[in-house]
DNA sequence: TTCCGGCAGC
DNA sequence: GCTGCGGGAA
């Protein structure tokens, strides 16, 4: 069976317990912007709380944000943690939407999806995983988002190598899936699901739809993973 | 007490 | 490579 299959099979066992996901979980794409980076390394209940807190004061627009003091937001979004560091990340974001789109997410998704990351790559605070969230779940790119979570299940169940960086997995989804940004959105919702519910530090296996684990979890190599990059 | 939908600085 | 950032829920 080759990794195409692999990874559909992955894909079913997981979308026929858990159904449509509906990703991002968001008000508009703005939202999922702000939402991508308040969420870094954070339960997703805390984000919320962050989320809730912005939208009751107004402050969920680029110019609102733009407009508000570093140290009031950081107040504002406490519940998120990490909130010094990420109010400048939130505040470097939103004046790179504004000065570069206007802030409007139509103009931001006109653009090439290689540029557009390259330039998300550039704002302080924006990393692989937080410019690949924006460009699939706001700018509806066919881009595939990697995590701690596909990291986890994908090494657990030895399709990747133990040593395969954020690229390295992307690649692996990008090179053997259609370039598909509904499909690309459901599976990493799936991935996510899953790791929160399953795939944990400590593995609940027994109930899970992927099954049980081999024995040793080590990895092994991966064949075919498609080689060369999918893009670039 | 652990763990969370990373990233940057060193 | 290793560390700081951090509140909230399990």
């Amino acid at each position: 069976m080759g990794v195409s299959e692999d990874l559909l099979h992955l894909y079913d066992r997981m979308n026929a317990r858990f159904g449509d996901l509906h990703w991002w979980p968001a008000d508009g794409p703005f939202e999922v912007m702000v939402g991508a980076i308040l969420t870094q390394n954070t339960a997703w209940t805390n984000v919320e709380k962050a989320i809730a807190a912005l939208k009751q004061r107004r402050l969920l627009t680029p110019l609102a944000l733009s407009r508000t003091d570093e140290a009031t937001l950081a107040g504002i979004i406490r519940p998120s943690g990490y909130y010094n560091v990420k109010a400048k990340r939130l505040n470097a974001f939103v004046r790179f939407f504004l000065a570069e789109y206007g802030g409007s997410a139509e103009a931001m998704s006109a653009g090439e999806i290689l540029p557009l990351r390259e330039k998300l790559l550039g704002v302080p605070g924006v990393g692989p995983e937080t410019a690949d969230s924006i460009l699939l779940f706001a700018c509806r790119k066919p881009v595939f988002v990697s995590d701690a979570y596909t990291r986890r299940i994908l090494l657990r169940h030895r399709l990747i190598p133990a040593d395969a960086d954020y690229h390295r997995i992307q690649n692996l989804f990008m090179a053997n899936l259609p370039p598909d940004a509904a499909l690309f959105n459901q599976f990493h919702a799936l991935l996510v699901q899953t790791g929160k519910t399953f795939c944990r530090k400590t593995p609940q296996c027994a109930p899970c739809p992927l099954g049980t684990l081999p024995k040793d979890e080590g990895a092994v190599p991966l064949a075919g993973d498609g080689g060369g990059r999918p893009w670039s």
